[in-house]
DNA sequence: TTGTATGCGTTATCAC
DNA sequence: GTGATAACGCATACAA
């Protein structure tokens, strides 16, 4: 039998309810109640049942996160982040992966919804095109955060990295390195991240004077098998471009596999630039020129807004959008020797 | 204001009782009563208070999982395959890593422990030395399963590879290969796992007579610096070995790297080996000979452990330690040419 | 500063 | 099959 505070205001012949102001730590408690309150607590061998007091106040001190793959070394950072944050203030916190998919993704939502998380940091899933299992969250004013993988259409605290100048210096580095014909491997536009990355693609080409061409540009979920597939038609028809911007590092990784298995050489033949600095970017041969973010300080930042949104419970917040820096890292699959 | 079972019982002009037995698709209660039930609930737009109900049953339908660190490729497979089984079986899953710290794993174990999870998946930190945390589990029949890195002095269901096999066949085939002098870079030998690695590698050496030599074994954390220490030691006195096995794949990547920076080639003059198969290992010049470790299977098998066990709480259970197989596999960094 | 009384929403025990 | 009632452990409005 776990022993509780009524078992407490017995032995001391006091009220239950001065037990539990004073383990709350409750200031209208003298400090000698107080003591003398938790040190029988102690003596007992007190645990309070954080499900009769989450009951009660309707609070659960957690954060949920839901992620679409824990394994990628961007979403561990910033989990990272959001975990140091949180524990330091007292939230506990909760990761799901929706592994791109939508309907796990909504699974969770409504998962995280129904055990009453205090508030939900997000970023969405590939597939992900309607937003209601998001808006359980915002239509009832329960803190939600977006990060990276944003959703326009609700509003909310969101950060994001720079991804159209991003995009933008990447292209501007190829053409630099003597790129006249650049392909671009983007994701699924719905993304608006990929959106930007492309974007940015495009101005700098457009400043360059060089024409967009669409059959260079090829948009897939990025997978390693997309990756090659798209290598493939890229280079089906014997007009090869000089240089690629993938707008992930695993696409640029398989991009760079199949052209050495055929011959080509990186980065003396074509070019290729990834993004999103994955660690094995830096250890394959050649290492892969690549868009640093900063991942573990998103992660933070993120925690901090929903957290401060949990506790000003008052009127309703003016909601930012964040925008990081993104910092190009020149390797050596992006540069003519 | 959220619709109750109260509400909907008034609704109906029935008892809020039968309103939750329905719920709960009670077999005592009549179809036709059920589905009018459901469908009122349905139109009223009730969503149950999992709190209330998780207060009153004392169960949250929640598996805690704690993981040295998400990002590594091994546990986020195990945690995928427990997520898996577990999202099947109508549980929540919740993730948090100790980043091999003892005191954030002990905070972990108390939060999860607090939040009344119904059993706990752990593989335990390399700091970790006592395990009061997880006797916290264990000593109430909570059940508790370790994969992995486990702890020999809790009794609990149990899911390890076989290391001492993976040990020994790497070794041997070390020796194979014509290596005569192989070091070993171990992990921390609290951990059970890196013990049985290390005692492969020494049955394999007693087996070809080749005298067991302390110098050129060294444990450590088996972060990227610490190979990279390790291997400026066993270097030093240009008494160089001929190859080396390293207890995981990260440290004989930093070892490759700092061979290769000094002008030695791996494996033409030093054959290399790692453990765990993380990706990069095959994915870097020359890719990383290295042990596979069913990761996702060894969720799977964790997840259903721990379930049965939630489920049947008459009298304690059998324990049983679960070996998977480790299966080696030979790539560049180990074969002579 | 402390005590009293009440209720959070659900499930379980009993009675009918 | 269904209903009345109590209880889970805590936090809080109100009274003292």
């Amino acid at each position: 039998m776990e022993t509780t505070i009524h078992d407490i205001a017995k032995r001391l012949n006091i009220s239950a309810s001065t037990v539990s102001r004073a383990l709350n730590n409750n200031p209208i408690i003298s400090e000698a109640t107080r003591n003398r309150i938790k040190k029988t607590a102690d003596e007992m061998g007190y645990r309070p049942n954080i499900l009769a007091a989450n009951f009660r106040t309707k609070r659960t001190n957690t954060i949920g996160v839901i992620v679409p793959l824990i394994n990628r070394h961007f979403f561990s950072s910033v989990v990272s982040g959001i975990e140091d944050v949180a524990y330091k203030n007292g939230f506990a916190v909760t990761i799901s992966q929706s592994n791109d998919n939508f309907e796990k993704e909504d699974k969770i939502a409504h998962t995280f919804f129904a055990n009453r998380v205090d508030g939900l940091i997000v970023s969405i899933g590939m597939e992900t095109t309607t937003f209601d299992h998001l808006k359980l969250f915002s239509d009832r004013n329960i803190p939600l955060v977006f990060f990276d993988r944003v959703v326009d259409e609700i509003e909310a605290h969101k950060i994001v990295i720079d991804d159209f100048g991003g995009g933008y210096l990447v292209t501007k580095h190829l053409i630099e390195q003597g790129a006249k014909k650049i392909a671009h491997i983007g994701g699924p536009l719905n993304l608006k991240i990929y959106k930007n990355r492309q974007e940015g693609y495009c101005k700098a080409l457009k400043e360059s004077g060089i024409e967009i061409d669409e059959s260079l540009i090829i948009n897939n979920s990025l997978t390693r098998a997309d990756g090659t597939r798209a290598i493939q038609k890229l280079t089906k028809n014997n007009d090869w471009p000089d240089a690629i911007f993938c707008a992930n590092d695993l696409s640029a990784l398989s991009v760079i596999i199949y052209l050495q298995k055929n011959g080509i050489k990186v980065p003396e033949d074509i070019l290729v630039i990834g993004f999103s600095n994955e660690p094995f970017s830096e250890l394959v041969t050649p290492s892969i020129s690549t868009v640093k973010q900063p991942g573990f300080s998103m992660g933070k930042k993120a925690a901090e807004l929903i957290i401060n949104q949990i506790n000003n419970t008052t009127g309703k917040p003016e909601f930012e959008t964040i925008t990081m820096p993104s910092e190009i890292i020149e390797r050596s699959s992006s540069k003519r020797k």
